[in-house]
DNA sequence: GTTAGCACTCGATGGTGTTGAGTGCTAACA
DNA sequence: TGTTAGCACTCAACACCATCGAGTGCTAAC
């Protein structure tokens, strides 16, 4: 059997109606609705060879029937070949950051509280991760007797601040002449590669062992423990809604993975580095999200680093809003942090 | 009518049977498993007692009894006046932080989660809060040509670093001697305070006017736009495996409450700086929390800022449990932040 | 004061009948 | 040959009803 026009004008009509919707769509919906040239009758006979070349599914006898992973394979991949449809909805996107934000953990936060608002649908916003950053600069701020902030500047932004111990003796300015010193020896290095340097470095400097070793401690450390991604995770509540996670078990299951952050931001990952990426069921590779759909999309730091957004939700997604709005926000994140917008207040 | 201790007893057992079934109790059931030697018809007019002296509730004439809001607030008293409990289960929590963790974050995001799947509730960590920090070190780093990070150090820890833009002209030492001027006259002043005094300096230190125009507007820009404290959720699916919360709607109302940071803080601070309190029911304040209880603690940090670690449970809550729990953790927290066991790393 | 006995209540459970949306098939039609 | 009307059939959803049993309140006896 072969899939004609016809069949696809009428696949396209009930994977509309059923995202629409959510219940199983009869073959008089579609006759009336849609095709209302043709009788239900007609439509009935289509649906029969839709089903048989895999595209529909029927959950009774007596019920409509309900579009399959292949069939929303084939209608996402239709959009995605027509070019992504700006939604008119869309545009306010834009004015959910008209405040000035300055930490990237914040613009994550609400990248995702906001992606979560406009799709109805939960959002996952991962930061940026991308090459090792190189050290640009290295300084050592006093907290007070016998400790001191260190701030490691890098070409990807600044790593975020750890207090060490130092010997209560030591003043700032010593501290900035140490600094200096390190941060001609170590700029350019990878952090990893600073490791390394470090011995070498702290038998020359001799006279400031402490702090130095003090520092030294830091840096393996932080090499051992490598900071996780952060991921913000928007509108999980909003699962709740759909008549797909009426049932207590699949809705609690689904919310304790959004709550594993780890495992989270290797599935929203998962799809590499693409730009833009659709899973649909079976194809998120996650058993637990089998009846759920993963829209991703990617941003970009000054740094070249790339970070991902993501909205999960039902197969049943109104693929063509989420992904436009991925599209916008992407586009947002991306002047936000390179600062094309002249305004770039962020690290 | 008069409270006895037989009153008593027989109220104590239909709690703790509660809250361990989650389904009304009955008179023959404490009278098997409770008070042997009475009659399940004794305890009947026991109950009704109970009912009438506002304890008990009957949520239909042919169901058991369940505790009332009075019930379960009698019953925490005597346990917190009992002092309390420690809790064989609890010691756990000491291993749960073995590995050292740096940032403050991630401690209390971590803590959450220790806290969620020790109780199986929802926990709730805030950040610290404390009087006003006063400034004790302005430092700013070079990020790149134009810009520079300003770190702020108070006598409470760090201020979240930002990114300010400068003439491209301008070095780092530069950057550090002005660093250090302004260290010198804002030394002790609170952020505010530093943010009068500063059109001042500015026009005292001239030359390098953008520089401090610049800190400036980071200045007036913090102070319009306070920093929200750190609230970490751990667990919030968890609530969903009680039997109370069957109730999609009532479900979806709770997680979106758990996903407004900004109300979650402030009910969870509620309850003012007391060291321990615990909220029953409509003493939480919230309708939607109506048959939730909240049992708070706090922690304090090296600077004497107050943080608050919190459960959300049903009002059916293992109550003895919870709070020997949030004991420890707040113990621990305190230990961890103030260094007390000789390991700190925190900032 | 305690207890046994009994009538009563009422949610939960499970079976039954009805309804209606929807299908598949067949035969007639263009 | 494709389309349509008609019809028998299926089956989930819903409402209805009877039954069951846990639990109560009351009374009378101990």
């Amino acid at each position: 059997m072969q899939m004609d026009d016809r069949k696809l004008r009428i696949l396209r009509a009930i994977i509309d109606d059923y995202i629409l919707t959510g219940v199983p769509v009869g073959s008089r919906t579609i006759s009336r609705k849609y095709e209302t040239n043709l009788s239900s009758a007609t439509i009935r006979n289509e649906m029969s060879d839709l089903e048989e070349l895999g595209f529909l599914d029927q959950p009774h006898v007596s019920a409509g029937r309900i579009p399959s992973a292949k069939a929303y394979r084939l209608y996402v991949d239709s959009l995605l070949q027509a070019g992504i449809i700006p939604d008119n909805s869309a545009e306010s996107v834009l004015s959910h950051f008209s405040g000035r934000v300055h930490q990237m953990e914040d613009v994550i936060d609400h990248a995702a509280r906001v992606l979560s608002s406009l799709t109805q649908y939960t959002a996952v916003v991962l930061s940026p991760k991308g090459m090792e950053p190189r050290l640009q600069t290295i300084q050592m701020v006093p907290v007070s007797a016998g400790s001191a902030l260190v701030v490691i500047v890098t070409d990807q932004g600044v790593i975020r601040d750890s207090v060490i111990h130092i010997s209560p003796e030591v003043d700032g300015d010593t501290l900035y002449a140490i600094s200096r010193t390190l941060t001609n020896e170590l700029r350019g290095c990878t952090l990893s590669g600073a490791c390394k340097a470090l011995p070498d470095l702290i038998a020359r400097m001799e006279g400031n062992d402490e702090v130095l070793r003090g520092l030294y401690g830091y840096f393996t450390e932080g090499q051992q423990q490598p900071r996780s991604p952060h991921v913000a995770v928007g509108g999980t509540s909003n699962m709740l809604s759909y008549p797909e996670y009426s049932d207590m078990d699949k809705a609690r299951t689904f919310l304790s993975l959004m709550e594993t952050r780890d495992k989270l931001a290797d599935i929203i990952r998962g799809s590499g580095e693409l730009a833009f990426t659709v899973r649909i069921g079976p194809e998120t590779g996650v058993p637990e999200m089998a009846d759920c759909s993963i829209v991703t999309a990617t941003y970009s730091t000054r740094g070249g680093q790339q970070g991902t957004i993501g909205v999960i939700g039902p197969t049943r997604m109104r693929y063509s809003r989420v992904i436009s709005i991925l599209n916008m926000m992407g586009h947002e994140l991306t002047d936000m942090f390179t600062g094309d917008n002249g305004d770039g207040d962020q690290k």
